[in-house]
DNA sequence: CCAGAGTGCTCATACGTATGAACGTGCAGC
DNA sequence: GCTGCACGTTCATACGTATGAGCACTCTGG
């Protein structure tokens, strides 16, 4: 029970082989009415159909994009970061017409997964691919690109001497958004909570709150944003007697620690003092605070776009591309007090 | 920037195409150490790596395999059917070295996604694929299989004319032995709440169900099994006043529902009316129902290993698999109440 | 009646790989 | 010195498709 191929089809219209391709492919231009049908005919007594593979070969085009996690997709995928980005991806894929080939036979046993191993690099098996994952490997990356590999990575990835094409939640202007909206609030003494962990992932946060704090002439001295150990009891003390009305935490859970670590002061949130937090909603519904949400979605769609574009156009300049990010309100930024007005 | 080939390598390390391809694909009898080595440090200097395409029309092997769902995958994934059973499929394959084809440009604009579009089959890129979704059409199914197409099914799919290898949840099992643990438990009088839809995915259910009845000659006369509409007022009332003990319910829904009607009746579950359910636990924490566990991640990799052991050997007998289902302990079993022992 | 254009189709080839067959060499055994 | 054999390597081909070039024929216009 072999698959027919366009010989056998041929054969039974009384053609050629090229003149079923051209009937199949759609290049039809001077092959008359009545000669397709018979072919279209025997295609289908057939059942013929045709050979990923051979055109593949042929054409060098797949419809095949790849998606590359430095770690497992599902295994974490519900409560994960990974998981929004992968629905767009999926989803702009699917309206475009290209299949996913999700890359996993290039993990190693600590679970870690590699590009590129005994020199093999799968990753070319698709038209283009997709990166993403925090723990990106910069070595691998630079290699990629140094191939000549296309790719997009999603998310801010610097490598010396290579131009990595990404697709970045523009979290300057997010955190500049946020100060300024703090700002017209009336707040103009600030604090700004940093994780201490993963400098560069925060970096583009900082840069956006320093630029507002500076433009608008508001007055920041936490000591977190320079660098100190941060949400210390004295740091607390600090905070509690001084002028701020306003702080700026990179992460919920740093937010959420400052929460009892007020408490216990005898301060609330917003009355007392006004939190907001850089980064999105958790799953866990817990108080809803106010934050920006980096469009996931939106990015996996956008890096697909930018992918094929490039596939489909290979003189397509690899261009990196910032995405918007949404503030939304939660209950945790008020007005200043009163008292510190 | 092409990518470079077999022939390109040869040239470098002083050999033929052909000594190169015996030594990239692990072809090495004959071939002595040194030139080897000679082969892969050219290899490596021009990153070469096997065109998938070119491997595939020669071999008919890939390393590829697909998954195909009938409706996307990701956008429902979270509280979806389709989730755990990634979960295993990718788990399996990356551990025996696969890649994994998301088919998803096989989609139309309803959102239903079909094998076969104008004629092309893009499965027949991987070496197999496994098939999954409640909504399977049949008639692509049956297509499919008559081409000789290797796939596997997960869940239980009758086609008429062909024989469709499905990895099945042993429901008639687990149904015969949740019975038998109630009627351990000191039941003798059953009723059963059927879900009206989608006759056939309860069948096996309703199948093990009655077999432990009978085998176990109890005593079952719910309207709902009969094929009547069930939790009516009427049949409430019937079960209110009746000697049932015991209720074995297909869907949580209805369970809960169960829970309402006899509720309004002064009846609680499990002190007057012990409740199972034939299907597993949703996410939604809820009441912790007794019921049966579908071990889906389970199931994804028994997928792929059966899937795998066709792909290498292609003389194997394509063939269903049952996989056990385990039953939980939850908080609505209990023994019959004393008044109707 | 011939040049030129158009029509309907086929020829031949290339894509990159894997592999059975064949080839040349060196060496052991008789 | 010839046969036989093992070794190391290459040759030649097939996989199924797409496509530029080319061939044979018909028609149109001058």
């Amino acid at each position: 029970m072999k698959a027919p191929r366009q010989s056998d089809v041929a054969r039974l219209a009384g053609v050629s082989q090229s003149a079923v391709s051209r009937v199949v492919s759609g290049d039809i231009d001077r092959i008359p009415a009545e000669t397709q049908e018979r072919i279209r005919a025997a295609v289908k007594e057939l059942g013929y159909v045709p050979n990923a593979a051979a055109r593949n070969l042929r054409n060098k085009r797949n419809r095949l994009l790849g998606v590359h996690t430095f770690e497992a997709v599902f295994p974490h995928a519900r409560e994960d970061f990974y998981f929004e980005f992968l629905l767009g991806i999926e989803e702009r894929a699917e309206e475009i017409g290209y299949d996913l080939v999700l890359f996993t036979s290039t993990g190693t046993s600590d679970g870690r997964r590699r590009i590129y191993r005994n020199g093999t690099n799968r990753l070319n098996l698709a038209d283009g691919t997709v990166l993403l994952g925090a723990a990106t490997d910069r070595e691998e990356l630079a290699r990629l690109w140094h191939d000549g590999y296309l790719f997009v990575h999603i998310g801010r990835r610097e490598v010396a001497d290579a131009e990595i094409p990404c697709i970045i939640p523009d979290y300057v202007s997010a955190a500049d958004r946020l100060v300024t909206s703090l700002a017209e609030r009336g707040h103009q003494h600030f604090a700004y909570l940093h994780s201490g962990i993963d400098q560069e992932a925060y970096a583009d946060r900082r840069a956006g709150y320093r630029a507002a704090i500076e433009r608008l002439g508001l007055h920041d001295r936490s000591p977190g944003f320079r660098g100190e150990p941060e949400l210390t009891e004295e740091w607390l003390d600090e905070l509690a007697s001084g002028p701020e009305t306003a702080v700026v935490a990179e992460t919920v859970g740093l937010a959420e620690q400052l929460r009892t670590g007020l408490a216990v002061r005898g301060l609330s949130i917003p009355a007392d003092l006004s939190v907001a937090v850089l980064e999105g909603p958790g799953n866990e519904a817990g108080h809803r605070w106010d934050c920006l949400v980096v469009p996931r979605k939106e990015i996996g769609r956008i890096a697909i776009d930018a992918l094929v574009a490039r596939v489909e156009n290979p003189d397509e300049e690899p261009v990196s591309r910032l995405v918007a990010c949404e503030l939304v309100a939660g209950e945790t930024v008020a007005a200043p007090p009163q008292s510190k007005e």
